[in-house]
DNA sequence: AATGCACTTGCGAATTATTTGCAACAAGGT
DNA sequence: ACCTTGTTGCAAATAATTCGCAAGTGCATT
């Protein structure tokens, strides 16, 4: 536990490690790069951000850490269109995406009118929902 | 054009052909695969599918052929959660998908009231869609 | 029906994203 | 500080998809 670890990390550490997971230097870089990313980085992102505390992280390691982070309801792994996995700190409330399919910003929002109508399409085909992707692609209205 | 294919191929053969896509026998062959599957077959699945009408077709081309098809609008790629593509025609009307968690059933349904909400959220953020990915995940309900 | 050319194909190698085996290393309870 | 067990970096292994190239083939034209 570094002193240079903001409060958001500090508690994240704590978290984990009272579920048992081992705070090792490289996942609190991790973690790090995470708490201070408001974007949804991609795990080649997220190691590059994190070797900026700690240029030992390898890539492998923010796989195998996001994975568990991942496990743990901690992060949420987002896939999509086109290729490859972007992460982000699960600490928030929910949301879903808009991708603007020009430049690949993304946007949250939410809608708990859409939520509860998922859940009771779910319902009415004899499912609970474990969880659900809403993802909107579009692109800026009257321009190009 | 084979005396073998059925009307629903003899219609995708045409429509591709008016649009100066070649027929070959391959591409009929993963025509018919796609055309007699009413699930959401991978890749691999459409070969598999495509080699019992013409055992020469390879990885590659079920590949280039999909992607094509994919262009033309004439299938949809979808990516579930878990691994690979999954393809089907887009000659119904639009649908989402509900994922059996369990068991990897797919499940299709519509919601114009989704509909209508996504169309309204884009409209307020300024975007007009382009188009959209709704997934449930979701486990049989059962009393405790 | 024969011809020609551009498009297509199969094959294997190349890519991309992610995972894994293994020996060295380190976290954290005692 | 010690010890046990989980973790790491590296390189090699996978999995899904794409690509280069030489050989083959639609199909518009003759």
């Amino acid at each position: 536990m570094s002193e240079t670890d903001t409060p958001m990390v500090e508690n994240l550490e704590h978290e984990l490690r009272a579920e048992g997971v081992r705070i090792t230097r490289q996942r609190v870089a991790i973690l790090s790069a995470l708490a201070n990313s408001s974007d949804h980085p991609s795990a080649e992102e997220v190691l590059e951000r994190s070797r900026k505390q700690d240029s030992s992280v390898s890539l492998a390691t923010v796989y195998r850490t996001l994975s568990i982070l991942e496990g743990r309801g901690t992060i949420l792994r987002n896939e999509f269109d086109g290729t490859g996995a972007r992460f982000e700190l699960a600490n928030k409330p929910h949301h879903d995406h808009l991708i603007d399919v020009d430049t690949g910003d993304v946007i949250e929002f939410t809608s708990p009118r859409i939520e509860e109508l998922q859940a009771e399409i779910a319902r009415e085909l004899g499912y609970d929902i474990v969880h659900h992707r809403l993802e909107l692609y579009g692109k800026v209205r009257h321009q190009d």
